[in-house]
DNA sequence: CGACGCCTTGATAAATGTCAAACGTCGTGG
DNA sequence: CCACGACGTTTGACATTTATCAAGGCGTCG
């Protein structure tokens, strides 16, 4: 379904609670290739080391539902119920630290730093996923310019986004078609709250504006 | 906004994490009452003990959003972060377990197994917001089924659901509008999908078409 | 009995999805 | 080195869904 440009993201290796504890062996993985699927048991938890994850889901009509992205630093595939609620795909080439679900547990254990570590890591997602379900009742144009906030928050060097998703990716973080993605970014390019050198190069030329509406309280919290 | 009649859904006392181990202070609370307030410190856990809870954020044009639903046995209030992100409030009255978040974080260092309870509360809601987002990215029929099928899940006593909140309350959770979300009901009722002998009082006539197209994935998983 | 709030229903407008085609970029092969 | 082809993206015309505006019904409580 994609070929694209190998193009890598350029984000740097930020190190999260694992890399730091150098927990977990590190893996490669190349693009689009898929690290766990849905109904799996829940055995490890991941963190992304390089490069780009996304949690995406498969509705039996064929829509596609993208949960979200996870980032250098990140840590995903923390579920509870025993099998996974939904697969987890490298958007491209990535690499990722690898652990035992249950030796995480055990590390809690011994560890109350962690643990609450571990907890907050947990929370915080629950904040995410908050937001995100925040995101999807306001219409396009705030959605898709939320996510652009987000972007920046999390993958932006100075001004610049470098996009590791498809417009497809977006459209359906965001519960929209790609058409309606792509009007949009359009839109706000015109009115220059946003430049693009390339589809995957953002330039983000006037924060506030993007943030006008979208959400409005995107800000606060900072996840 | 509200008055309504002062009946409470008849969902019985089910014990929660708190309950069983007789932890936290019972609180009473009236009709659409503030539990905490957005942007106020995170400082406390809570667990339904009676009635209804919703989580609620309101934007600053005035559209309001409802994150989650919360039942008898179902722990609120567990966010990352030092302020909250949504409010809650009593969707009827209720009664409301309340225990000082630390002294959570505290019980968990000493006992491994309720860290693991708790742990598993957060990510079971993490689960919970998925499933909302995911809810949120079909069409108005959908979710508003969707909808039945959780309440049916959760407050269902046999084929009865008794809505303890507003038409609004569920628009609002939907992302929906209130017409919306009364002519889908509606049109269920026609499809003798369900019965509404009065508005607040749902039957439930054919789960399997409820079902159908409503996410088709809510049972897996069964959270 | 009357008023108020909630819910339903109807007519119309706006937003978004669908279908279709053209454009640009990039990699491949002549 | 250039031409072709594949794929992702953009743009356009039109259909559909959902929101908005408006009014009426219905039950509940004072």
């Amino acid at each position: 379904m994609r070929k694209s440009g190998g193009r890598n993201s350029g984000n740097a290796t930020r190190s999260g609670a694992l890399a730091r504890r150098m927990l977990g062996v590190p893996m490669k993985f190349g693009e689009d290739t898929e690290i766990y699927g849905e109904g799996e048991p829940v055995e490890y938890a991941y963190e992304v080391e390089k490069g780009a994850i996304r949690t995406v889901k498969v509705l039996t009509d064929g829509r596609r539902k993208i949960g979200g992205f996870y980032f250098a630093g990140d840590i995903f595939g923390l579920e509870d119920g025993t099998d996974h609620d939904l697969s987890a795909e490298t958007v491209g080439p990535a690499t990722v630290r690898v652990i035992k679900r249950q030796t995480l547990i055990q590390l809690a254990a011994d560890d109350r730093k962690f643990a609450e570590e571990l907890l907050a890591i947990a929370m915080s997602d629950v904040g995410r996923a908050h937001r995100h379900a925040l995101m999807l009742i306001m219409t396009a144009h705030e959605r898709v310019k939320a996510f652009f906030v987000e972007m920046a928050q999390r993958i932006a060097i100075g001004d610049l986004v470098q996009l590791p998703m498809s417009r497809q990716d977006i459209a359906d973080h965001l519960g929209l078609t790609i058409e309606t993605v792509s009007r949009t970014i359009t839109a706000l390019a015109g009115t220059s709250t946003l430049a693009l050198p390339s589809s995957r190069l953002i330039v983000l030329r006037n924060r506030s504006a993007l943030m006008r509406g979208a959400g409005a309280e995107f800000e606060a919290g900072g996840h």
